[in-house]
DNA sequence: GATGGTCATTGATATTTGTCAACGCCGGTC
DNA sequence: GACCGGCGTTGACAAATATCAATGACCATC
């Protein structure tokens, strides 16, 4: 698994767009008191249930957010990437637990340590809420997509999304001069769970907007986004708001390579 | 509309599960600070995209949060009832709009004024984090309800979710010998778009639950469940938890009537 | 009391999707 | 190299659901 190479533990935040308006002093103390944990693919992280004693932040990999259901069954309820934060704070039991979905690095802070530091220091504070703030609507954005009647539109719902939220990722998004390529960071199986559908569906919804030629499917797990309006009306939601910020992203991304 | 007799803005907030745990002295400045609004049936209490000035805190009633699509439908995301608290602590402008279910009151608090509030309260800072921390937690169960695949199930873990989210609003839940009443808030139109389905779909789907005499059909938004332990099983998510909660509620509701 | 509108419901039908089964591909192990 | 298991894909069929159309109940207005 490609990993980023890095400086080590007290530069680790540096670059989190989380940790980006806190002062040098907060971060300083964030790095002296964080731990860096590594992950590999389908550890789990979070137990549910199980008081977590740790606030952390995803460095590098992807993280599942899932329910276990009695049966055994896991509901996968959301990603986490890289400069995702997770943990409850001032809480008791997560109700979700996490498992890495590819090998993973996270950044650990002790939970007490880092309420003490929150409740000091009104940068983080404000950080931390809107970070939780931001989360918050997208798992709401979650459920626009997986509302969707049509799972074409779920898919292209998707496909949108991880664009527009994973674009600070260079190694999900590719920008190209035909289209933007997008790496779906879980197999077919787990992807059909999070848009409430089965395997046989999603791989049938890809190959016929394959077949029409608003994307291409390159491997299984890379998609070339071929035609944005087209996805966008297949996805039957925000489409003009969707479109906006990929267009962004391609004017923003091209200039440099 | 029923609604509730109360003391006036100053004695507004003590009886919200939110600010239980502040200081009373953080209480009273809340109340100083506080304007109580009503607002009647569809009206738009928060538009999306607009700097909101306001945290509110719902005091009766049920709000809609949605989003306004470009060709003007409404997707539904979730509902707010008594005690929840909505408005973007430090953020700009919301991504969803909040509407008027029923006719409702809310508590108003001026955004500059709260947030000042809050970086000086350590209580009060906790009592937000733990909120949007469980309003997040919740908008992860509507996902795994959303994202089941027969339509009955979904709408037995709507039903599940109204009784052990609203148990303490008396005018929705009515505790019965023969079960309990649930109210259900919202038109079928919007049920189905929240659902991520058609209005007739939820009409077979509730009446088909009642002919196999899980519910009673009372009146289109009165639905009484008879038979907990089958709706749980047709919701076909974590039965266990949403049983020893229900029972949990007619334990402790029953002897007080 | 009549009228028009919204809303929930029901039926008939077309479409979508889940299910079951089989196949090929790939990476690992023996 | 042979074998195996997991994964993605494809096809055929059954089941669930969307769609279209029509009806009746209820409410507000005239």
């Amino acid at each position: 698994m490609a990993r980023k190479t890095r400086e080590g533990p007290r530069l680790a935040l540096a670059g989190q767009k989380v940790f980006s308006q806190i002062r040098p002093e907060t971060r300083d103390a964030l790095e002296v008191m964080c731990r860096v944990k590594s992950y590999r693919a389908s550890q789990t992280v979070v137990h549910a249930q199980e008081k977590s004693d740790f606030i952390c932040c995803v460095l590098s990999g992807i993280l599942r957010i899932q329910k276990t259901l009695v049966d055994g069954r896991e509901h996968i309820v959301g990603l986490l990437v890289e400069g995702d934060v997770f943990g409850r704070v001032f809480d008791g039991a997560a109700e979700f637990s996490i498992e890495a979905a590819t090998d993973a690095e996270i950044c650990a802070f002790p939970r007490a340590q880092f309420e003490a530091l929150l409740t000091q220091s009104p940068d983080l504070e404000r950080a931390v809420l809107l970070n939780i703030t931001n989360e918050l609507d997208r798992a709401r954005e979650w459920l626009i997509i997986v509302s969707n009647q049509k799972i074409v539109g779920r898919i292209a719902g998707f496909l949108l999304l991880m664009c527009s939220r994973f674009h600070n990722i260079d190694h999900i998004l590719q920008p190209r001069p035909e289209g933007i390529e997008v790496n779906i960071p879980i197999s077919r199986a787990d992807l059909a769970h999070l848009l409430g559908t089965r395997p046989e569906s999603i791989s049938r919804s890809l190959h016929s907007l394959s077949d029409q030629g608003v994307i291409d499917i390159l491997e299984p797990n890379r998609i070339l986004i071929r035609d944005t309006k087209a996805l966008a009306l297949a996805a039957d939601v925000d489409e003009i708001e969707a479109i906006a910020t990929l267009q962004d992203l391609l004017k923003n991304h091209r200039p440099e390579r």
